[in-house]
DNA sequence: CATGAATGAGAGTTCATTCAT
DNA sequence: CATGAATGAACTCTCATTCAT
């Protein structure tokens, strides 16, 4: 008989209710168009609930990008295995980046455009889950280069700028592939792994990074027919 | 002793002023957290001034996206001569980019953070731009292609993907240099060199991609020592 | 002591107090020098309250127009009875009409001159009122014309234009009467009646239309002494 | 060529242009939706010169209804002669009326409803035109009751709701006429004159007012066949 | 616990009106 | 004379937020 709205749940429930409402409606309109009336609506209960639950419109905010910047270094700690090579390890995070971001396109959307353009606090938790993010990638780019012999003492911000970029070349690139239709996770996790990892240089040579028996179902894109 | 604030000048000239304050108000607050009041002011005149001239915050926001995205491609369109080799144009392209957008910040964030999250229109307005800075790097990425004495003709999907990615890069990087005291343009502009040209894999092996000759004054950033 | 400002009243009521104030307001300033500010402080009530029970200031005019608009026709309905006389029926309308304006003025400027002057969609609203008093006027005359013997198919325009112009006469007389200290709705209704049932040119013979038995208390008022 | 913007002409003829432009402003627009901006566009003048001129926006609207207000008057003054019968002074003063009426539209509009709804001070400036139509009126009355060797002195009060109405029929009929395609002014006049010096008693006994002899070229219209 | 009732503050927009040239 | 430049004031409407029940 259609939709039962049920009474007295507990908090913790009633409270991710709200979340997931409030980061569908961030998602879609911006922060600031963003309406309490309609998240409330959304999420099935009053607007003074929500009040009474999550303080205000900017803890509300703040919450949603707490719960999905965890979410998401949660999918991408726990698609990779250290104890694999680093070229492996950057490809399944890549991969494990690109499949959540498209699964939770309206929570990217907060992550990625809403939460930096309002205000320092925002910025500030979305750039702890950032710096985890480029905390890790840093962390394969020195052990990538003591492993090819090299000094391992690259200069440190050279090594920040480039990891930097990679992970701003993912973030557009999930964006990018969210507005796109028909371009799949795995689709752009190979883009940026030959990308990264072999170079316009090398790819002009036919020498692209090839993902060793990551799985038979799909090939990853080349560059060479 | 002091600002003079002038009054009764011709059209043009308070139109520019107007957008000037626009581009910097915008730029901080984001479009929906800007007030035309606090534009007004800043401009130094009445708000109904504001709306004579540009007709609506719509319009006026409209306004300033045009006018920055013309006069970045401006700014990288002159700075590259398509007569010299591929990657110099690449090189040059990237300094130019990079130098704009720290000479701009403001109008950076605008183009780059603001315009995509505010209806169609405005993206519609930013992809114009976009996509003639994408067509520059897709044609290079092509032309490499070719003097490789490879096939030409590369998967479309698989050139848009990697050019996307490389402009991501390129905002992302443009975003962060901006956000980082101490970055210079060239310094980004030879991180993304390496990165796109030579690949992380290259560059672990010490060979990275070098900008010859393009001025002593400062060398270009380099990963080995 | 004087006003006492109830609070936390039930919807239906605030509602009522507001169409109260608007119809007031609107009757005294007209619809574009109204404002909702004052609206809502005759009300009682805060402005966004005003918004949110009755949107914007275009559905709250409709709003009015439509309760007075149902208000003046179920006076009239209930004055007249059909069993009567035709001429009876003539002189009870007109008394219920005359009555009815007289006791609420601003009312009656709502629908007589505001609503007739902003846009079609008022009206409209407005029209299927009238129409209904035109249909009631212009079926008497239609049966009075029976009663006389007369070919009952009287030129359609022609009875149109007379109904018209009669109910023409007790719009702009109630208007008149409501701005003239000292004219009753008996009056009224009595001048109209004899210049709608006599003309002038039996009334100039001392033949006035005299409402027998129509209570002793007032006479009407007659032309001849 | 187009229109010649002619210049420097004499202040007595731009300033009907501008009464010109803004009657027919002010009559489709209504005076608080005018803005002085179309009416100075329409007149083909700028906006400070319509100020130079006419003072005001009230002071225009004033002007306007006194211009036109003195137009009607004296098309009906100029329509009717004293020497006639008193019934053919009346039709000759009904069509005169409806003539002109008819002819000037958004005149109409503004002296029958804009200005009985924006203040005082306009309501007087009509009022002033319509007692001198109303007094014609009366002393028809009078004159009328004279011949009929009745005493001549009709209370007064009776003979003032009696030209009312009249009046406020014939405005009724004019406005109806101008928004019913196909009406015309003989048959608006000849509509009235029926009703006022007939009376309906009488019309329904096959007794109709008959213009004689007023131009064969269209009968009045009768209610008989 | 949960909610209908209510609001202070501020947004974008428009307009009659006036200087300075 | 004539006008482009400029504004103070007011308007409709919205929203985050809080009581009282």
């Amino acid at each position: 008989m259609g939709v039962v709205k049920s009474k007295r749940m507990p908090r913790a429930v009633r409270e991710q209710q709200m979340l997931d409402a409030a980061v569908e409606i961030f998602g879609q309109r911006g922060y600031m168009a963003a309406s309490m009336d309609e998240i409330a609506e959304l999420a099935g209960v009053s607007k003074p609930l929500v009040y009474l639950y999550l303080n205000s419109k900017e803890d509300l905010f703040t919450a949603c990008i707490r719960r999905e910047a965890a979410a998401l270094t949660e999918a991408v700690r726990t698609g990779v295995r250290t104890e694999l090579p680093v070229d492996r390890q950057l490809w399944d995070g890549l991969l494990a980046f690109f499949t959540h971001t498209s699964l939770h396109p309206h929570a990217w959307s907060v992550l990625h455009l809403q939460a930096r353009i309002h205000g320092e606090a925002f910025v500030a938790e979305v750039n702890a889950m950032r710096e985890e993010i480029v905390a890790f990638v840093t962390q394969l780019i020195v052990v990538a280069a003591r492993e090819a012999h090299r000094d391992p003492d690259l200069p440190e911000r050279e090594v920040a700028g480039l990891a930097e970029a990679l992970v701003g070349a993912a973030e557009s690139l999930a964006a990018w592939a969210n507005a796109t239709p028909g371009v799949t996770a795995r689709q752009s996790a190979a883009t940026l792994m030959n990308f990264a990892w072999a170079g316009l240089g090398n790819l002009m040579e036919g020498r692209p990074w090839i993902p060793e028996a990551v799985g038979a179902e799909s090939a990853p894109v080349q560059v060479s027919g």
